[in-house]
DNA sequence: GTCTATATGTAGATAGAC
DNA sequence: GTCTATCTACATATAGAC
């Protein structure tokens, strides 16, 4: 079990690097490769499941060889898991700059608007024209689930799922913690299964069922929906509890 | 591609033949032995995915030798096909039934007896002692969301959410069809989620990250925050549309 | 930094003995 | 029906040339 390689792949664990290194405004050369690694890996990952991509596919994906792969992404795992770690932080930040936002304020929060404040930033970030951000929402669903990577995961976001809980329960003080965490699992679930599920929605759109003519519908058509359906659901759990 | 084999697994897609084949009230001999490669399989397959076990696994599982398992189950993806196959036929049987006594009756439908006739089922299933039931409630969520999978489950689930969509839209007749199908597909990611995130939940009901002393709780304490979660959603998404 | 070559393991599938 | 033995393919991982 010793390791002997010296790769950057050492560099896994170390979410404090995010971002690419630069020289000069520029990347440095085996960072840009770097990237494409990761990022193919990314791509294949949420599309296929850990499993059922092989090194191989995300060395053709990424227009590199074997060695090159192993070289950057270390073994399978760790490549895993730093390309969960390498986004992470992006939306966790933004999601505690939103519910600061709210706290700081004078008003009190409407449920709506926290329901917003946690939702949205992965919507929009799913939504964005770039498909890295895409593919990472879709694999951040599968861990989630998932008991093999829910724990590796946990970390990252339980603490901010928490003070979601805590802002609330604040709102609903008669609430006991275990209905508003029941809801907000739900709601992660609607979340990830609206992004995930666009095709299915707009095929069950139709009375019969249908080839679906054109591709699936953008995410952001159903974020509306889906911040009502949560925020009604939360508010319907904990007053009728 | 032409198919050699002789074994019982030819008849993987047959999907008439749901029970086991008895013989004077008790089980063939051949046939208790399929149906706990069946049942390893199944379990398995819910805990780990497709892709994570291998047939060796199945065979250790279920206590037989590899060729067993081959003879049975047939190839890998037929196995897995014929597991899906074997259970669904029940839960949409009960689902449709319910259905049917609420239209039956004289006084119209509510949301919540609806949203509870579609969950309730599933979630009873999976709460069930039978650990098989569990096992299947859990490879679903595995399918729904997976592009993969989800177009060998489609033909099963779909034609019976259709009957539902349909249901709520005659509860509200100005509400838009598409609406109402997102509502329905985030309600399945709840039921789902809640399926396999006990234990997240009780995590996330504790102020501070801690181990969790005893096992996942059992499915069935968040039954009603379950479905009022659906059913005050659905109403919130469609009124507010 | 990148590539080639390869060591080593394990996968799925099935033929043929019992 | 069940088991043993084995074929073939492909997986991960890494050493060493460039």
């Amino acid at each position: 079990m010793t390791k002997t390689r010296t790769g950057r792949a050492d560099d896994a664990s170390d979410v404090r690097e995010v971002g690419p290194a630069k020289e000069d405004g520029r990347l440095l050369r085996g960072e840009a490769t770097r990237e494409r690694v990761l990022d193919a890996a990314e791509r294949l990952f949420a599309d296929q499941g850990f499993d059922a991509v092989s090194i191989r596919q995300i060395a053709q994906e990424a227009g590199v060889t074997l060695g090159v792969v192993g070289f950057h992404g270390g073994a399978k795992l760790d490549l895993f898991r730093t390309i969960l770690a390498r986004r992470v932080e992006m939306l966790s930040s933004v999601r505690l700059k939103a519910l600061d936002g709210i706290d700081a304020r004078r008003e009190p929060a409407t449920l709506h608007e926290l329901v917003d404040a946690y939702i949205g930033p992965y919507i929009e970030f799913a939504a964005e024209g770039d498909p890295q951000w895409n593919a990472y929402a879709r694999l951040i669903a599968r861990t989630v689930s998932d008991d093999r990577w829910y724990p590796q995961v946990r970390d990252f976001y339980d603490p901010v799922a928490r003070r979601y809980i805590d802002a609330i329960a604040r709102l609903y003080p008669s609430a006991d913690r275990e209905t508003i965490a029941a809801a907000l699992v739900m709601s992660v679930a609607c979340m990830l299964s609206v992004v995930a599920s666009t095709a299915r929605i707009a095929g069950l759109s139709q009375a019969e069922a249908a080839d679906l003519p054109t591709g699936a519908p953008d995410v952001r058509a159903y974020k509306s929906v889906l911040i009502d359906f949560c925020a009604g659901g939360i508010e319907r759990a904990i007053t009728s509890a």
